[in-house]
DNA sequence: AAAATAAGTGTAAAATGTACATTTAATATC
DNA sequence: GATATTAAATGTACATTTTACACTTATTTT
């Protein structure tokens, strides 16, 4: 039996003679960056994590990881987004790829950027302590690395511009929830201000909401009616376009 | 002076001693494809080339390139786009990044999609013959090597998505066209029909069109009144929500 | 008992979308 | 040179959706 030593994957690609047509293309590093969206009923937030590394170790920095060896670019991001969160299941999406020769100092990565809708809730109570996350509101937070406040920028474009016309926020969103919470979230998102009579009628006139028997008395004397999502519709509609917002227009 | 030889890029970015933090990652190929969608005025094109390397030698592909060492992955795009067609300053988007380990069975490749629209006759003028690329109409293209149906689906999921909301399809237009011609571009990329009485107020409506004296007579004995975009508007509205189309709904 | 707070609800006017048929300009044909 | 042919151009009435706008209700606090 020939001598057993480790020969390091790249060499294997390079030099094996089983594929020759490829050789003399460059290779890069490929990482995932996840954009992570949570709503605490009141407001946006983002999830943060402190870099690890030198250079700018202790910055803060979206949430990566580089792909490995077999694994698939998407399956990446779900595998970050579970270490850092226990969560499955979660809404994922492919954002962008971005790739500037000089976006990693250290040396050239290409980062497939993905961003994420959590329900706030459910991720504080299984949070993984080992990576010092931390949610942010998404209107102060702090400097991040690289180009990930582009990533973020992005992100928030993107979720805007769907929020318009499909119901995504609602995986933002705990089981149950009221109207006027609802309000606050697509009000975060779009920066503005809705009549809230309007407001109710087109969510209302969607058909995706159940009304339940019980009230939420957090945030108001009278109390506000809790509504769950009705699962079967949502799937069935999450294509279609609902026109949630008045002004579509002033989206940008 | 020391001995001069030549030192292979990955070597250098493996083991020199400059960046100690990645070197027990992974590097991997990176390649960018386009999908370059045509209007010959009648019904929407592929540009198609035949793949040079074995496996797959000849089969029909979409326009690709690895990425080289210090090239942006939209500059790449671009550079391909201008190989093959000489033009410069096309409309280009990114759609996704496609990375499952196994799509290209010669060395795992990720990919980097990136859509195109070009107007065809423009292109007709300064083909690159050496390419072997050639147009075809997207209802009767061929087969394709790897994942590139999957890569032409969802470009024509993207395109009807945008062109549903902005005046994006005027890229495939030359700087002259009809509204004949034009309602033909949108019957065809939404694969319906319209009212032309409507179409034609839709679009007058958006003031993004301004009349010309001459006509059009190789369509019709009356002829049609050609039009220009007027780029001022168009470039101010572009990101605008016009609602183009009657059932957005309708939209896969 | 009165005050305070946020939830919940209706209506009328305006704008937009939809359905539908005839006239017009130019060429080809007899 | 009158008639037929072809596709372009155009208007109107009705239905639907969107918008603007203000009071009542349920409950808790004082």
């Amino acid at each position: 039996m020939a001598k057993k030593h480790q020969i390091p994957f790249q060499e294997v690609k390079l030099f094996s003679i089983a594929m020759p047509k490829y050789q003399k293309q460059t290779r890069f590093l490929v990482a995932v960056d996840c954009i992570i969206f949570g709503f605490d009923g009141t407001e946006l937030k983002l999830l943060l994590v402190q870099r690890e590394l030198e250079p700018e170790k202790g910055k803060w920095s979206l949430i990566g990881s580089f792909i490995r060896e077999e694994e698939d670019i998407e399956k990446g991001a779900n595998r970050i987004l579970n270490q850092m969160t226990g969560l499955e299941g979660v809404y994922l999406e492919q954002l962008h790829a971005f790739g500037k020769p000089d976006r990693d100092p250290i040396e050239r990565t290409i980062s497939v950027a993905y961003f994420a809708l959590i329900d706030i809730h459910q991720y504080e109570r299984q949070l993984n302590d080992e990576y010092h996350a931390e949610w942010f509101p998404i209107k102060s937070a702090p400097r991040l690395i690289f180009d990930h406040e582009q990533m973020v920028e992005m992100a928030k474009k993107r979720l805007r511009y769907k929020a318009a016309f499909h119901p995504i926020l609602f995986e933002l969103l705990p089981e149950k929830f009221t109207v006027p919470q609802l309000q606050n979230l697509y009000e975060g998102i779009f920066d503005t201000v809705f009549d809230k009579r309007n407001f109710s009628r087109k969510i209302q006139s969607t058909n995706l909401l159940i009304k339940q028997k019980d009230k939420d008395k957090e945030n108001s004397k009278k109390g506000a009616y809790y509504y769950k999502l009705d699962k079967r519709k949502y799937a069935a509609n999450f294509h279609a376009f609902l026109n949630f917002i008045p002004n579509p227009d002033n989206i940008k």
